[in-house]
DNA sequence: TATACTAAGCTGTATATACAACCTGAAACA
DNA sequence: TGTTTCAGGTTGTATATACAGCTTAGTATA
């Protein structure tokens, strides 16, 4: 199949993100300036200027009015706050590899799980362990039970093209999610799979998720601690001039 | 002070948000086109694009091309998980108890600091540091920096009676907030006041808080990993009657 | 030497224009 | 009646142009 033309503003975002990922820029080094692009790669300063404006709200880099565009710290990030499909998240960033599924099994729940999922004790799962990617570093574990009669075709899945998060999407409308985040040293097989040093702590996100009011999928995804955090914006909606209370108040900085 | 005149862009923006959140626009709504925008606005139409497609990427919206534009689905949800978050988790603090301040001066701010409040190196800022304990367990360390101009009778405040949230809120209103979550290695001194494991790791929430479109108020939040955790919800709304399907194929398990 | 000024370069925004791809509903047709 | 075609509206992208505001480095000046 015939790779779809890309836009010419995402051929020159990739083009930033590979020198950045292959290491020839480093934070903050200096980018092209949009003149730059608009000679070295023959568009137009606006479509530069998207590129750069793109990958300044994607975290790749920053940009100082006067001054030039440069490499920012690449960390890499989500939104706690919001729910959202790490493949989004990720694409948005660019790179991240899925590696073929570390395993894919049939499993009886038991402890944890079982109350996690709210089924009895050795009732049918599937059970999910993949590796994550993201410009060739690991950056999460995900570690996951599926409740089997939601997902029958579960170990079918081909889940290095999509995503579990994709496949479940499809499968059970989501209607409730509780995540729980965690700082703790993760265990050896953990550290093994995402590459940390000795002692170096992971976040950990637990993500329950429902639908019909019943649970469907737990979710561990551990991350290094090193190379990811978590990041969140809140808006205030904007208050009417002449209204003076907002409703937050009860809000704390 | 005269409010700084809002580019062209961010006022298409606003226009739409406003009628959003307002309940004008509804839910699948349609919102104006580029072209009625360029009429009833008198902008051109790349800055209304750009409007629009902003709002999309910050999923108040959802494009089709050919069709037209239509108020998201998700929006409130995800939007409602955001402060929902921040809520719950400023309010539990609200019932903490706080230690008395092991720290209130005055200082200049330096580096990290004076970049997250968008301050000159050397403005002057007052650095609070305060224990907050929970069932007679250190809970978090609170290492505040505020800048000054905002709160000028910082020093004389008694943190143990008033919480520096409290007093916060009271001279500014609280309009935009980030957090950045973290999970690293305490140094000494946190792991001390926390009374933290040798080798634990802990739990950092770095907040930004803003007002009137300037940095307040920067927090980094130091917990014990092992007795602290972020919690989050996230509740889809009830459905429509007649509606059966919800789209929330963007959404994750 | 130290200060002030200036010019060049950069980002940020705004507009007018153009064409392609897509969707929808209405008109034409079988 | 049922189907096809088509025109108009809408988004998506791309370009050329313009001006404002900021930063920096180099130059002129005191």
């Amino acid at each position: 199949m015939a790779e779809a033309l890309k836009p010419r503003y995402q051929q020159v975002k990739d083009l930033i993100i590979e020198r950045i990922s292959s290491g020839e820029l480093k934070p903050a080094d200096r980018v092209p300036s949009e003149n730059e692009l608009v000679v070295s790669m023959s568009v137009s300063r606006m479509t530069a200027n998207r590129a750069l404006r793109e990958l300044t709200d994607e975290g790749w880099v920053e940009r100082v009015a006067g001054s030039g565009t440069f490499v920012s710290e690449i960390r890499a990030q989500s939104h706690v706050l919001e729910v959202r499909n790490i493949a989004d998240e990720i694409a948005a960033r660019g790179h991240l590899h899925t590696s073929r599924a570390l395993r894919v099994s049939r499993q009886h729940a038991r402890g944890e799980i079982a109350r996690a999922l709210h089924v009895e004790q050795g009732s049918e799962v599937f059970h999910l362990l993949l590796v994550h990617h993201e410009n060739g570093l690991p950056i999460q574990v995900e570690d996951r039970h599926v409740v089997a009669s939601f997902a029958p075709d579960c170990l079918d899945q081909d889940f290095s093209a999509v995503t579990p998060s994709a496949y479940l999407t499809a499968i059970a409308p989501l209607a409730e999610a509780e995540q729980v985040v965690r700082a703790q040293l993760p265990n050896a097989a953990i550290r093994g799979h995402l590459d940390m040093e000795d002692g170096e702590p992971s976040l950990v996100v637990l993500r329950r998720t429902w639908s019909g009011g019943r649970p469907v999928t737990f979710a561990r995804l551990h991350h290094p601690g090193s190379r990811y955090e978590l990041t969140g914006k809140y808006q205030a909606r904007e208050a009417p001039a002449e209204a003076g209370v907002i409703e937050l108040e009860n809000l704390t900085q």
